[in-house]
DNA sequence: TCGTCACATCGACATCCATCTATGTCCGGA
DNA sequence: TCCGGACATAGATGGATGTCGATGTGACGA
């Protein structure tokens, strides 16, 4: 059978939805909608995220991102954790070095969701 | 001459930026970004422009959107001002009502700078 | 087996934010 | 001029969140 909502990370609890633009959003519409949101919300998420986007062979191991930022790697560690929940990062370890990879079909998804119109 | 930065709403400041995907966002870009991105990050005001956008006329009164919450009405005036400081919602006064109405190049920019890839 | 490196988790703390009640402002009607 | 309705603002408060240092875990090399 099929996952049960609740299983579902954000990307994929939204992939289905009509556009914001098109009729009104219900209210557990929005509550799904929201996480996804919130995971972008955030200007060292923001970057992690693009940092991973654009980064050769699409993927980024943490030790690079740990040092894009003046922040503890905790820190980083907690946000990657965030994006990787919201299923806008994929997780890979290898041997002693995590690997992150970006879900180019989150983004879309989001975006299209916010286009709507132009969709 | 043209405003500065600090007087652009987060859409204005927004509109130039290459899509997160394409290269590395800029700490700076980021900040400017994340005003936008967190309006939109909270179910009730996912749900206020939704309601702007899909109504009829393009435009709502505020007395309608109140209906549609289990809110007290500074609570959804204060979403509404947030909407409309980020860039998203413009606002009109007519007589004794205030109806706002949505800023469609506003999201349009703001998808194209999530999907990126697709744009 | 031991030490080290890469990364995650934990617990604490300060700040931010969504919501409320109370109050203010502006407009139109009586 | 006064009253009431529509909306905004102010101040308070509880919960969410970003950050840190300390610690845990798992893999590799000596």
């Amino acid at each position: 059978m099929s996952k049960s909502l609740l299983e579902l990370t954000p990307v994929e609890a939204v992939a289905c939805c009509a556009p914001v633009t098109r009729e009104p959003l219900s209210a557990e519409a929005a509550e799904r909608i929201v996480p996804l949101v919130k995971a972008i919300a955030d200007p060292v998420r923001l970057r992690l995220l693009s940092l991973v986007a654009s980064h050769a062979d699409g993927e980024a191991c943490v030790c690079d991102l740990n040092d894009a930022f003046d922040l503890s790697q905790p820190t980083i560690s907690h946000h990657l954790k965030l994006l990787h929940q919201a299923g806008l990062l994929d997780r890979e370890k290898r041997g002693v070095w995590v690997y992150y990879r970006i879900n180019t079909a989150a983004l879309g998804d989001l975006a299209g969701l916010l286009g709507g119109v132009t969709a």
